[in-house]
DNA sequence: CGAAAGCGCGCC
DNA sequence: AAAGGGCGCGCTTTCG
């Protein structure tokens, strides 16, 4: 630690970490490497306590198992780690603070969702992107760090063999400038030929080339057009990153803390819906045919309720001649036959039973009381969260189970209207600012329009997602006039999404959001891509135009999101609270009790300062509902 | 046979 | 004339 200091670390300055399977470490700084094969955890504690740098990672995965809280490891979320790692915010430890996920910022740079090392590499050194690693996951995901997790121990003595030949011999980058795919994976897993020493010097010089990255990537930042600095001086697109690197942190931690869940609550609840838990497998079809029957008896046994197709037919021959059998259009023939009612009682509880039951809360909610889901901090779209287990869909009718540990209160912040705030920002549309003086948004819209506060809603929304059917339709047009500065840049969107093919040999600049997320489009030379192939051109077309509308605004809310989520972060470790849930514009927090008002406050402050930054000179309010309660479901909304 | 697509729906 | 964005999940149907 006294060579870190000695070659100038503090505060902010990156440290790059490349961990090799638990029990090795490799840091770089400057131009000093360091490498530790003796509990790597400790050194990145000692580190953090003493300089709070800024850590450089490949990617969270597998480099957060190194982050593992020590104390409260109680997950199996990083079953097989060892645990020991940088203390999660509110166990008393250090929380990291800072931190460059080149994975993330690459997500940034480029779009789409691949991340690998390899592309990564590619792209700061402007080459094609290599072929892809191999896949470890059945879903999917591109996971090579995450194999160290399975990997074996590095013995801390003896094996010790010579660093040298090998190592230079074997190095890193190809002759065609690409990092080697074996190079990364051996490295990573500890599997190199020779012995820990040569294996940590391998690590080493993987950190001296995420340092390298790091500063392409902020070179890159940089040099995107519209910079917007902020008063700090800095670029957004820079503050995007690193938030966006915070936010990748964050979901590694909501991911191993968990949603506090009351577990006989949740029983109740869900028996009062679909009743008791069934015994064994002959429960099980006893109960399905139970929930079936009241709609079977109007349609006929030989209905497959779960067959939209079967299910369509058997309303035709009742009578009911629909489309497609969703609810809203079910809904809309309330009264129209007596089966409606049951069928769509029957599609609320089937929802419960198959995806929100007994079975969910066995898969998902631990003997500790906390439901636990992976967490991703960007999808591949415009840049949101996502989370598994349902945590982002969970019907409002369990909402009641989601209870407060004891001496524990719920703070719930949730940012209102937080799309036609964001939409004001960055189309800088004056009118739309002013109304964003206002609590409630739509309110002085609707006085503008001239139309009743529903319709103004459903108007900004339509203008946002692409709809100009019905009533939003003709509120649009009114819009348009209203607004002319927001709607061009909402049009200026869609017209780059759905545009075909630019002409040939000119490449237009990627569409991005006001943070700088580039927003993916498909390459589309003949009007159609692969996937949409057999499709109407111009419906495809219309769809991703759609899709680019929506985007710039969705993809920058998820931006101003993630920004003050991460400064709650922050803020929330010496208040001893956490986040425990992120809601695309809501925060739930988990807090003692004698903290909760510090942590409202706290929560507000952290939205002025980011708002501040992020809509510097914008003219645009942004505003928190912010309410304590013991339920997720007694705050109010 | 397993993978992928399509449907419908929960949430934002 | 019509044209509603994102995600994950479980189910059925179809594809290869």
């Amino acid at each position: 630690m006294r060579a870190l200091a000695a070659a100038g670390a503090g505060r902010g300055s990156p440290v790059a970490v490349v961990p090799v399977g638990h029990t090795g470490v490799a840091l770089a700084h400057g131009g000093t490497t360091w490498a530790y094969s003796a509990d790597p955890a400790a050194v990145l504690r000692a580190v953090e306590a003493a300089f709070s740098p800024r850590w450089v990672w490949w990617t969270i995965r597998g480099t957060g198992s190194l982050l593992a809280g020590a104390g409260d490891d109680r997950s199996g979320a990083d079953a097989g780690s060892t645990g020991r790692g940088l203390r999660p915010a509110g166990d008393g430890g250090t929380a990291p603070a800072l931190c460059w996920d080149l994975a993330a910022v690459h997500r940034v740079l480029h779009g789409g969702r691949r991340d690998d090392p390899g592309a990564v590499w590619a792209a700061v050194r402007g080459l094609p992107p290599p072929p892809s690693p191999p896949r470890h996951r059945s879903d999917g995901q591109l996971d090579l760090l995450a194999t160290i997790d399975e990997s074996p121990k590095l013995p801390d003595t003896g094996d010790a063999g010579r660093v040298g030949d090998d190592v230079r011999a074997d190095g890193p980058v190809g002759a065609d400038g690409q990092l080697r795919p074996g190079w990364i994976e051996e490295t990573l897993r500890g599997t190199a030929a020779g012995g820990v020493d040569v294996r940590l010097a391998r690590a080493e010089r993987f950190a001296e080339l995420a340092l390298v990255a790091m500063a392409a990537q902020e070179r890159t930042l940089r040099a995107l057009p519209d910079p917007r600095v902020r008063p700090t001086g800095v670029p957004l697109a820079v503050l995007t990153a690193r938030a966006e690197s915070a936010a990748e942190l964050l979901a590694h931690e909501l991911a191993r803390r968990g949603l506090p869940v009351h577990r006989p609550t949740a029983e109740r609840t869900i028996a009062g819906i679909i009743g008791p838990r069934p015994r064994d497998e002959t429960g099980r079809v006893t109960a399905r045919q139970a929930r079936d029957a009241p709609v079977l008896r109007h349609l006929g046994p030989s209905v497959d309720l779960r067959s939209p197709l079967s299910l369509r037919a058997g309303l035709a021959a009742v009578g009911i001649d629909v489309p497609d059998t969703r609810s809203w259009r079910l809904t809309a023939l309330r009264g129209a036959h007596p089966v409606i009612e049951p069928l769509l009682a029957w599609r609320r509880a089937e929802r419960i039973a198959t995806t929100y039951g007994f079975g969910w809360l066995d898969d998902h909610v631990g003997a500790d009381g906390r439901l636990r889901g992976g967490w991703r901090g960007s999808d591949g779209a415009a840049g949101r969260m996502t989370a598994d287990a349902g945590l982002h869909s969970l019907p409002g009718d369990l909402r009641v189970a989601v209870i407060a540990e004891p001496g524990y209160r719920f703070v719930r912040a949730d940012l209102g209207q937080i799309e036609p705030r964001v939409l004001a920002v960055v189309s800088g549309d004056p009118e739309l600012a002013r109304a964003t003086a206002q609590d409630d948004l739509y309110a002085p819209v609707a006085a503008r329009l001239r139309v009743d506060r529903p319709t103004a809603k459903v108007a900004v929304l339509a203008a946002m997602y692409g709809q100009t059917s019905g009533a939003a339709g003709q509120a649009l047009r009114q819009m348009r006039r209203t607004y002319p500065v927001a709607l061009a840049y909402l049009d200026a969107a869609e017209a780059v999404g759905r545009e075909p093919a630019a002409p040939a040999g000119v490449t237009r600049p990627p569409l991005r959001t006001f943070g700088g997320r580039r927003i993916p489009l498909p390459v589309r030379p003949d009007g159609t891509d692969e996937a949409d192939g057999a499709r109407d051109p111009e419906r495809v077309n219309a769809s991703w135009g759609r899709f680019a509308r929506n985007a710039v605004v969705q993809g920058a809310a998820a931006e101003l999101f993630k920004a003050w989520a991460v400064t709650v972060r922050q803020l929330l470790v010496p208040l001893g609270g956490e986040i425990v849930l992120c809601l695309h514009d809501e925060l739930l927090l988990h807090v003692p009790t004698e903290r909760a008002d510090e942590v409202v406050a706290a929560t507000r402050r952290a939205l002025d300062a980011t708002a501040g930054y992020w809509a510097a000179g914008s003219g645009v309010r942004f505003v928190a509902d912010i309410t304590v309660s013991e339920r997720w479901s007694d705050a109010k909304s």
